[in-house]
DNA sequence: GAGTTTGAAACT
DNA sequence: CAGTTTCAAACTC
C-alpha cells in the first residue's frame, strides 16, 4: 500500500516544481485521487519533510557542474586541438626540418581548406611566449591553430565561424596583452571571443606582470628547446605559494575535464568541430564557472598563481609523448565528476590502449604522431589555459606489467621515489618516506592526493630529470604534475623531495642537454644503481638491453611506453627521444602484432569488487583478484620467483596461467577458481544487503519509489543500468565503484562527473551513505551485471552503463584507491559520463569499463 | 661482477 | 598454433 504521504509529496513537489502542467496531469489527478490526502494539504506536509525539499538544493549544484561540465568537455577538446594545433606548429617547425614533414597540419588541411584559408590570411605568430596570458590566450590560440592547422576540428563547423572571424588582426587592436594579441591575431578567432579572452589575459595580466614575465620567460625557454629549463624551473619552484595545493585542486579539475573533454572529443569531434570558438568561449566561462563554484572559502583558488605556478611547472617539466599521446589525450580523466568536497581532482589515466589509439587516430587523424611528440608542450598550454593544471594522475598502467603496473601494485613493494633522489640529492630516508606515503592508502584526503600524487611519480619522475620520457600522453604530463600537487598538499612530507626534484631537474635537463646521447649508451661511467628491486628511486623500471635496442617488448622501458633513461644501461639504444620516430614505428609494428601488447598486464579480475580490493580501511594495493591477463608460463620457477610475471606483479596466478607447479604466493591457479566462488558468494550477499538497504531507503521516500516506477514504466524492460560486454567477457572494473574514481586504467575517465543528468532529479533524498554502500557494490562483474542493472534499474532506468572491456580492467593503483578511500572522493566523484567518448566504448581492447550514463550518473546514484 | 637460469618475446 | 630462438631480467656464486 502506498502510504497517503508519499502521494502527497509527490503532487507537491510536482506542482512546486510546475505548478500549472503538473495539476493538468492525468498523472496528478491519478495521484490525487489515489491519496486520501487532499492536495491542500499537501504543501504542509511537504515542509514538514525537508528531506524532499532538500532534494532541489542537491540538485542544484549537480546542475551547475553539470553544465560547466558539458561546455568543458567541449573546450577541453579544443583544448586538445589546440594543443595538437601548438604541437602542429611546434613539428612543423622540427618537421619540416628533419624533413617528416607529414605532419597534422597538412592533414589538417586536407581536411578543411576553408578554415586553413583563414587562417593563411591570418598573421601567423609562432612565437609562443606570454604564457601567463597563454593560459588565456593559449587557449585561444590553441583553438585557432587547431583551427588553422587541423581544420577538422574546427573547420566544419564552419561557415559560419568563418565568416564571423576577422580576416584581419583586427582582434589584436583589442588586445591589450602583446602576447594575447598575437595570439589573438594568430587565431583569427572572432572579435568576440578574442575580446573576451583578451580582455580576461589582460586582467590576469595586470594582476601579476612579474610572474608573467617570469612565465613567458619559462615559456620561451621551454618552447625553444624541448627540454625543461632547469633554471626556470628552480625559480619558478620557490615562488610556489604554500597554498597552492588549492590552485592544483582546481587546476586537477580541469585538467580531469581537459582530459575528459579529450575523451569526449573522439567521440564527438564532430560536434567539436562545430562549434571551436564557441568552444573556446565557453571555456572561459567555464573556468569562471569553476572558480565561482570553487569560490567555497576552503577552495579559494587564485588563478593567477595558479596559472603561473602551473604553467611553470609544466615549462620544467616537460615530457614527450610518442604514438600513445594522442590516445591518452583522448583518454581523459574525469571531469568536474571527480571534485570532492576538497576540491582534490583524483584522475586516473585509462590506460593506453592501442585500440583507443586507432580509433583516435581514426577520429582524428590529423593528428600525426610527429606532432603529438610533444605532450609536454601541450599539457603548458592546456594547463596554462585551465589555470594550471595539475592532476593528481595515477601513472597509466596501460603502460603494462613493467614500471607501472608491477611497481605500483605491488603495494608491499611498492618504492616509489623522486626519480630525482637517485641522482643523488635525495636521501634514502626522504624516498622511502615519500614512497611510504605513496604506497599507503590514507585516511585522510591528503594522505590520499599524496599517493595517487606518487603513483604519479614514476612518470613525474621522468620529467624531472628529463630522462625517463613517457610516450605517452597528456596524462602522463599531467602525472608529471603529481608531485608539484603532492608538495602543496603536504608540504611537511613532499615538498622536500619536490626541493630536491627541482634542483635535479635542472641538473638533469641539463645533463640531458648537453649530452644527449651519454644516457643511452651503456657508458661505463654511468654505472647502473641497480636496485634489487630492478626499478631505479621512482619506481620507473630501467632496462639492461643490449641487442634489442630497446625497441622490443623485452625493454621495460619500452614495454612501458616510456624512452629511456640515464640510469639505463642499455646499449644501442634507439627508445630515445631522438628516434621518437622509429620508437612509434616500431610500437605500431608491435601493436599490429598484438593490439594488446602494450596494455596493461595485470588486470582486475571482473568477480573482484570494490571491497574486495579496498577492504575495510582502503589498505589493499593488490585487489586480491587482480591477475595478470596473459598469465604466466613458469616450469621451473613454480611461480616462487621474480621470472614468473604473475608473482612479479604480487597477483595470483589464474586458470590463464600455464605454468607447472605454481605456488604463488599471492593466489595458486588451483585455488583461482575457487576464489572466484567464495567473491561471488560474499557480493551476492553483500548485493542482497544492499538492495535491502535500498529498498528501505525507497520505502522512506515515497517520492523515490513512485519516481522509479514511473520511471520503469517508461523505460524499456532492459535495464537501464546494464553494462554491455562489447569484449568476450564483461569487464568488470572495481573502479566501477564510486570508491574507484581513480584507476587509471579505467576509470577515472569512467567516472566523470556526470553532470547534472536530466534524468535524475529525483531521488536524490536518498542520504550519501546508503549511495556510498551501493557504489560500492556496484561491480560491473559480469556475473553480476545482471543484478547490478537490475538494482540499478531500481533507482534510475535511465542509467545505462557500457562495459566494453575485454577483461582488461587495468587495475587501478593501490594509491589510487586509497585516495579513492579518502571518502571525500566518493559518491559524488563517481560518475558516469555520458559524454564518454566512444573511442573508448568502441574499443574492444579498451581496458576499462565504459559507462554511458546517459540517463543516470554517479550523482544520481549518490543521491539514491 | 660474471655467469647461469628463467621465461617472455620474437621468430619460424 | 607449436616449436625454437632471442633476449633481458632475475638469480646465483
Amino acid at each position: 500500500m502506498d502510504s497517503p504521504e508519499p502521494s502527497s509529496k509527490t503532487a507537491t513537489i510536482n506542482s512546486t516544481i510546475n505548478p500549472t502542467p503538473t495539476e493538468d496531469s492525468p498523472v496528478f489527478s491519478y495521484i490525487s485521487n489515489l491519496s486520501p490526502i487532499q492536495p491542500v494539504k499537501a504543501a504542509p506536509v511537504v515542509q514538514g519533510f525537508p528531506g524532499l525539499n532538500s532534494p532541489p538544493l542537491l540538485f542544484t549544484s549537480p546542475r551547475v557542474s553539470a553544465h560547466s561540465r558539458l561546455r568543458r568537455s567541449q573546450f577541453p577538446q579544443l583544448s586538445s586541438e589546440a594543443f595538437s594545433g601548438k604541437n602542429d606548429d611546434y613539428n612543423n617547425a622540427i618537421t619540416d626540418s628533419d624533413g617528416n614533414g607529414v605532419s597534422a597540419s597538412q592533414l589538417r588541411s586536407e581536411l578543411s581548406p576553408s578554415i586553413q584559408k583563414v587562417s593563411d590570411n591570418n598573421i601567423s605568430v609562432p612565437d609562443e611566449s606570454g604564457s601567463l596570458i597563454r593560459c588565456v590566450d593559449e587557449f585561444l590560440v590553441d583553438v585557432s591553430n587547431s583551427e588553422s592547422a587541423n581544420p577538422s576540428n574546427s573547420t566544419n563547423p564552419s561557415p559560419k565561424v568563418a565568416d564571423n572571424i576577422p580576416q584581419s588582426p583586427n582582434s589584436a587592436a583589442e588586445s591589450v596583452a602583446d602576447f594575447a594579441s598575437k595570439d589573438a591575431r594568430k587565431d583569427e578567432i572572432p572579435k568576440d571571443a578574442a575580446r573576451v579572452v583578451v580582455e580576461q589575459a589582460e586582467e590576469e595580466n595586470k594582476g601579476k606582470s612579474s610572474s608573467d614575465q617570469k612565465d613567458n620567460g619559462i615559456y620561451n625557454t621551454s618552447t625553444d628547446s624541448d627540454l625543461p629549463s632547469p633554471d626556470l624551473c628552480t625559480k619558478i619552484e620557490p615562488d610556489l605559494p604554500a597554498d597552492n595545493s588549492l590552485h592544483y585542486h582546481y587546476s586537477g579539475r580541469q585538467m580531469a575535464q581537459l582530459s575528459r573533454a579529450d575523451h569526449a572529443m573522439l567521440d564527438d569531434a564532430s560536434d567539436i568541430q562545430n562549434e571551436p570558438l564557441e568552444t573556446a568561449h565557453d571555456c572561459r566561462n567555464d573556468n569562471d564557472k569553476i572558480n565561482s563554484m570553487s569560490s567555497a572559502p576552503d577552495e579559494c583558488i587564485m588563478q593567477h598563481d595558479s596559472q603561473t605556478k602551473a604553467g611553470q611547472h609544466q615549462s620544467g617539466i616537460r615530457r614527450r609523448c610518442l604514438q600513445f599521446e594522442d590516445a591518452q589525450r583522448k583518454i581523459s580523466p574525469t571531469s568536474l565528476g571527480l571534485q570532492n568536497a576538497s576540491g582534490v581532482v583524483s584522475c586516473s589515466i585509462p590506460p593506453v590502449s592501442p585500440a583507443v589509439i586507432e580509433v583516435v587516430a581514426s577520429v582524428s587523424s590529423n593528428r600525426s604522431s610527429t606532432a603529438s611528440n610533444r605532450p609536454s608542450t601541450q599539457l603548458t598550454s592546456s594547463s596554462d589555459n585551465f589555470e594550471s593544471l595539475a592532476v593528481k594522475v595515477p601513472k597509466p598502467s596501460g603502460i603494462g606489467l613493467h614500471l607501472n603496473s608491477i611497481a605500483m601494485q605491488a603495494g608491499s613493494r611498492a618504492t616509489v621515489s623522486v626519480k630525482s633522489a637517485e641522482r643523488g640529492n635525495l636521501s634514502l630516508h626522504e624516498k622511502k618516506l615519500t614512497s611510504m606515503m605513496s604506497c599507503h592508502p590514507s585516511e585522510n584526503l591528503k594522505s590520499c592526493s599524496i599517493s595517487s600524487n606518487v603513483v604519479g611519480s614514476h612518470l613525474t619522475s621522468g620529467n624531472y630529470d628529463g630522462e625517463h620520457e613517457s610516450y605517452g600522453t597528456n596524462a602522463q604530463s599531467a602525472a608529471s604534475l603529481h608531485l608539484n600537487d603532492a608538495k602543496p598538499l603536504n608540504n611537511t612530507v613532499l615538498l622536500k623531495p619536490t626541493e630536491h626534484t627541482i634542483s635535479h631537474k635542472r641538473k638533469a635537463s641539463a645533463e640531458y642537454i648537453d649530452s644527449p646521447m651519454d644516457y643511452n649508451q651503456s657508458s661505463p661511467k654511468k654505472k647502473r644503481k641497480k636496485p634489487s628491486d630492478g626499478y631505479d628511486g621512482d619506481g620507473c623500471k630501467r632496462c639492461n638491453c643490449k641487442k634489442s635496442k630497446c625497441l622490443k617488448l623485452y625493454c621495460d622501458c619500452f614495454a612501458a611506453g616510456i624512452y629511456c633513461a640515464g640510469s639505463c644501461a642499455c646499449q644501442g639504444c634507439f627508445n630515445r627521444l631522438e628516434y621518437e620516430d622509429t620508437v612509434n614505428d616500431v610500437r605500431q609494428q608491435i601493436q599490429s602484432r598484438n593490439p594488446l601488447a602494450f596494455c596493461p598486464k595485470i588486470v582486475q579480475h571482473p568477480t573482484d569488487s570494490p571491497a574486495n580490493i579496498l577492504g575495510a580501511e582502503g589498505a589493499s594495493f593488490t585487489p586480491p583478484s587482480a591477475r595478470h591477463k596473459r598469465g604466466c608460463s613458469c616450469k621451473k620457477s613454480m611461480c616462487l620467483k621474480k621470472y614468473c610475471e604473475c608473482y612479479q606483479a604480487n597477483v595470483g596466478c589464474s586458470s590463464g596461467c600455464r605454468c607447472e607447479g605454481c605456488k604463488n604466493v599471492y593466489g595458486l591457479k588451483e585455488e583461482y577458481g575457487k576464489d572466484l566462488v567464495k567473491k561471488h558468494c560474499i557480493t551476492e550477499r553483500l548485493e542482497k544487503s544492499v538492495e535491502e538497504k535500498v529498498e528501505m531507503v525507497t520505502a522512506t521516500s515515497g517520492l523515490l519509489q513512485i519516481d522509479q516506477r514511473n520511471q520503469c514504466n517508461l523505460t524499456p524492460p532492459t535495464p537501464s543500468f546494464q553494462c554491455s560486454n562489447h569484449g568476450k567477457n564483461a569487464s568488470k572494473s572495481w573502479f566501477t565503484s564510486g570508491r574507484y574514481l581513480s584507476s587509471p586504467e579505467s576509470g577515472q575517465a569512467i567516472y566523470g562527473l556526470s553532470p547534472a543528468s536530466p534524468t535524475n532529479s529525483k531521488n536524490h533524498d536518498i542520504d550519501q551513505e546508503t549511495t556510498g554502500d551501493i557504489m560500492d557494490l556496484v561491480t560491473f562483474d559480469q556475473e553480476f551485471n545482471y543484478s547490478n542493472a537490475k538494482l540499478a534499474n531500481e533507482f534510475s532506468p535511465g542509467f545505462h552503463v557500457t562495459g566494453n572491456t575485454d577483461d582488461l580492467l587495468a587495475l587501478p593503483k593501490s594509491q589510487d584507491l586509497a585516495s579513492n578511500t579518502g571518502g571525500q572522493l566518493i559518491p559524488q566523484t563517481v560518475h558516469f559520463q555520458s559524454t564518454w567518448p566512444l573511442s573508448w566504448r568502441d574499443s574492444p581492447i579498451t581496458p576499462m569499463n565504459q559507462f554511458d550514463g546517459s540517463g543516470m550518473n554517479a550523482l544520481e546514484l549518490t543521491k539514491l
